[in-house]
RNA sequence: GGAGGUUUAGCUCAGCCGGGAGAGCACCUGCCUUACAAGCAGGGGGUCACAGGUUCGAUCCCUGUAACCUCCA
């Protein structure tokens, strides 16, 4: 074995073995609970970022944990035809060659994604497979295959019929680039630049005055919608306004005739307190022009060009129309002013364009019947439970305010919409086939928003409609769904509500929600900045378990991560001691050692204190797994494995083990193979190649690590006195250390260590542990006493029951150790005075656990106890200057 | 405007049910001790953002303030 861990000897081909032995695959015991997760499905042309590999591990984790737990376990796999987003990517591909969708046609253009598709969708399957997942790819689906397909078009039929489904001609989100609608939630604002223009609207009766002037002011910022006014609206209570309501005023540059109009929509307060209604271009305009019946100009192309509707600027593109607008509006005299302004725009979350609010007959899912259903649920035992708590806010709050969900898309990739109209009477017909006579009917040309066959993916993915389907009967509802907080709106609450309508159950029990992967300065990876990091280079660098262990262990749930190279090391660092200290004990094994437990009788102190404190850590992990909190676990695992097996017991090991105690050394070797298989069993969730490796070369029982049984808790192993007596001696062997790096005394150098006690049990656990302390801290000499004297010219500790006596006239400097001394009473006095603070208080001593109170007690009686000790070695140490 | 998050060592972050603040990295000192020098041993470093409150006791619970971040409108 190499002495450094390489993870390029560890991980290749490990998982095509995995795969071969179908480990991942349900276990079918017919006895065992099942346990179940569906993978978010990615987008089936890309590729997967640090943030995949962070909801993929927490999910192989849960997986790998429970299927070594005896569950019955299922992880299914799949991807997602991500309409808009592969539709782009293919057309951007044909761009390049000069062919546009409409060259080819729409069968021959679903070819060619469906071409790309196979091209590319093996990519993931290879990512997948360096991340070492432990998805069942015998179950593998994807949101455009027969089977959800037939989900997709039960549910919008069944929808339909209950009239939760509907179309109809509304202002939506559109597109101008992709040329499609667009759901609310896929509009993006941020801050832009823009401007107030202030308008003249003319009085149409010339004779009319507004505070001296034969107009009224109104202000913009998209003066190029202005040929779609159609009236101008003020407040109902808004005082000033009272006597122009029912007048009207002349559209500059078109000449028609506008009426002022009340609509409580209108705010006061905000600019002059009078706005132009815009129906068909602002979704607020939208509800007033509905409110009083005005018409609808829609004035702009589906490209965003205007139309002839806005006269001489048809054709012009909505930018540069409005410049035109305005430079003529200014020439014109009607131009008041121009005041800059930063607001928000919404832009499309896929093509970055700025959205167009535009009047479009499209389809609806009626969201407050299905909305309130999902909140009522929350209510009930079958609630989902969000981790964190708080993200349960993020939802409720969504579903409380929903607006009705634009489903359709004009692309071509996706679920064809299943209505037909009849070519004749114009008759819809929405059904799970097309009419008996096609030839009369034309198919909706338009698809699903994607997030309507993602919504149905915990059940359509396991055989629903057909609800007596094997893994939907035993898997339905899964158990744990793992994501992001950025699509708990897009994706989880729409699966919430649809799987509560169409099965009558919620998709899932827990949805563990993690954050984003920042890079190290904290900003967002983006394409835009070119600062994403590829977690396969991350792989090849340091190998998927350390980035595993640093995704696992790296935040606290639902906290946004930092990558850096410099967690990465520490990482790779850890796997390398495990690496080394396994490492360790299979080269000090015996060809016929077994990994099972020699007679516990025959246990020396080191053997009893790891053991019990390999059951605490079994008993830990498991409980925070249990919570989700895979930080704190790994915490646990690191502090066990470096400092307390590592540190300690290998070194105490090697008393043994290079002894001549043949039946010692025996046993030795058994409980080191038995504690290092139960931990490297515990690692296998998070870090599953090293361990499959180190585990193979150890003594075992079983085929692979992958379905070994997880450790658990063994009560009669634990052993509270070995841990207070390991406490002593550990603390002992500081001690002495701590003298010798003060006189730079190394370990080469011989001391006498003279231990005085006149604790009869610390007596005995420094008497029967000699061999680990001369290992630890090579005295010359080693005396334990009652009687010990202290000699004149010696360094001091004082530990808890016993003082400790290390003679080194040539080395020592009185006066230093003197203020040494000095400094440890001041230290021994404040702990003293604190805890007499405490127990002297009344309040304190009746209102506390008695638990804390007699620690208290202990505590002061110890460091009273050292402290007279430091007082009278200083008076001794002054006698010898 | 509404909701949420963050503020703890030089940096990045943990800290569970309220009862002496921890890690990794960085820093200082000494060691190639035959598992590991990417290691070992020892050490320094904190007004737990600020101000109140509850409590015998607050990094933790409550209220307010400030700064930064995110989502929604």
């Amino acid at each position: 074995m190499s002495t450094k861990y390489d993870p390029h000897q560890v991980e290749p081909g490990r998982y095509q073995e995995w795969l071969e032995k179908g480990l991942f695959k349900p276990q079918h015991h017919p006895d065992a609970k099942p346990y179940s997760i569906v993978i978010p499905p990615p987008n089936v042309t890309g590729k997967l970022h640090l943030g995949h590999a962070w909801d993929t591990t927490l999910q192989d984790m849960l997986i790998r944990q429970k299927r070594m737990q005896g569950y019955d376990v299922l992880w299914l796999p799949g991807m997602d035809h991500a309409g808009i987003a592969t539709q782009a990517k293919v057309e951007s591909h044909l761009r390049e060659q000069h062919i546009s969708r409409y060259d080819l046609g729409r069968k021959k253009f679903i070819d060619q994604v469906w071409q790309w598709v196979h091209e590319y969708g093996d990519i993931i399957h290879q990512q997948w497979s360096k991340l070492g997942i432990s998805v069942d790819y015998s179950r593998e689906r994807f949101t455009l295959d027969g089977g959800l397909s037939k989900a997709v078009r039960k549910v919008f039929v069944d929808l339909y019929n209950k009239g939760l489904i509907y179309r109809g001609e509304y202002i939506i989100n559109w597109d101008p680039q992709a040329q499609t609608a667009l759901s609310d939630i896929e509009v993006i604002h941020h801050d832009d630049k823009g401007a107030f223009y202030h308008v003249k609207y003319p009085f149409a009766d010339a004779e009319m005055r507004f505070n001296g002037k034969p107009y009224i002011e109104i202000a913009t910022t998209r003066p190029e919608t202005m040929f779609g006014d159609v009236a101008i609206a003020v407040n109902p209570d808004d005082q000033r306004y009272k006597n122009l309501v029912g007048k009207e005023v002349i559209l500059p540059l078109q000449g028609r005739h506008l009426p002022i109009i009340t609509d409580p929509y209108v705010d006061q307060d905000f600019g002059t307190g009078m706005v132009k209604i815009t129906p068909a271009h602002d979704p607020n305009d939208f509800q007033v022009g509905n409110r009083h019946n005005l018409e609808r100009i829609n004035t702009m192309n589906a490209d965003a060009t205007l139309n002839e509707r806005a006269g001489k600027y048809a054709g012009m593109d909505r930018f540069a129309a409005r410049k035109a607008i305005v430079a003529d509006l200014e020439q014109a005299g009607y131009l008041l002013k121009t005041t800059p302004i930063v607001h928000s725009v919404g832009h499309s979350e896929r093509t970055g364009v700025q959205v167009e609010a535009r009047l479009s007959t499209q389809w609806f899912v009626k969201m407050k019947p299905l909305a309130k259903a999902a909140l009522k649920n929350q209510a009930s035992d079958q609630r989902v439970d969000f981790i964190p708590p708080r993200f349960e806010n993020t939802f409720t709050q969504w579903m409380e305010n929903v607006h009705d969900w634009v489903i359709s898309r004009q692309l071509w990739w996706g679920h064809r919409i299943p209505a037909w109209y009849n070519k004749k009477t114009g008759k819809v017909y929405v059904g799970m086939k097309a009419p008996k006579d096609a030839e009369n009917w034309q198919q909706d040309p338009d698809v699903l928003d994607t997030w309507f066959s993602s919504a149905l993916w915990p059940f359509s993915s396991m055989g629903w409609p057909d609800t007596q389907a094997t893994d939907f009967k035993r898997y339905f509802p899964t158990d744990t769904l793992v994501t992001g907080y950025d699509i708990i709106f897009f994706w989880v609450s729409r699966m919430i509500f649809q799987s509560l309508e169409f099965t009558g159950k919620r998709p899932f029990k827990h949805v563990l929600i993690h954050g984003l992967i920042r890079d190290e300065q904290g900003r967002k990876m983006s394409k835009s900045l070119g600062n994403g990091i590829d977690p396969m280079a991350v792989i090849d660098k340091y190998g998927a378990d350390a980035l595993r262990w640093f995704l696992s262990t790296g935040s606290t749930p639902g906290q946004d991560i930092r990558f850096s190279y410099t967690k990465m090391d520490a990482a790779w660092n850890f796997i390398n001691k495990i690496w080394n200290a396994t490492r360790f004990v299979i080269m000090n094994l015996a060809a016929d050692t077994k990994a099972v437990l020699p007679d516990t009788a025959q246990f020396d102190l080191a053997d009893r204190w790891i053991l019990s404190r390999l059951n605490e850590t079994i008993g830990d992990v498991t409980r925070l797994y249990d919570d989700f909190e895979f930080g704190e676990a790994g915490r646990s695992l690191y502090n066990f494995i470096w400092n307390d097996l590592c540190d300690w017991y290998i070194e105490m090991s090697k008393e043994v083990l290079y002894g001549t105690d043949k039946l010692a050394i025996k046993r030795k070797q058994q409980t080191l193979a038995y504690v290092f298989v139960q931990t490297l069993e515990l690692l296998h969730p998070v870090m599953p190649f090293v361990t499959e490796t180190l585990w193979q070369q150890l003594p075992h029982t079983g085929d692979s690590i992958v379905t070994a049984s997880y450790p658990v808790v063994h009560a009669e192993l634990n052993d509270p006195d070995a841990v207070t007596q390991m406490g002593h001696l550990i603390e002992l062997i500081r001690a002495v250390r701590n003298i010798r790096a003060k006189v730079n005394a190394p370990l080469s150098s011989p001391i006498n260590v003279l231990i005085k006690t006149t604790d009869k049990k610390v007596q005995t656990i420094f008497e029967q542990n000699q061999q680990y302390i001369a290992r630890f801290v090579h005295p010359k000499a080693l005396t334990i006493g009652a009687k010990t004297t202290a000699p004149k010219l010696a360094m001091t500790a004082i530990i808890s029951g016993a003082e400790v006596y290390i003679p080194l006239a040539e080395l020592i400097d009185l006066n230093v150790e003197i203020q040494r001394m000095a400094k440890k009473v001041e230290k021994l006095q404040s702990e003293v005075a604190r805890a007499d603070k405490k127990l002297s208080n009344q309040r304190f001593v009746q209102n506390a656990p008695s638990k804390v109170v007699a620690e208290q007690k202990t505590k002061r009686e110890d460091y009273q106890k050292q402290l007279t000790v430091a007082k009278q070695r200083i008076t001794e140490l002054k006698e010898n200057m």
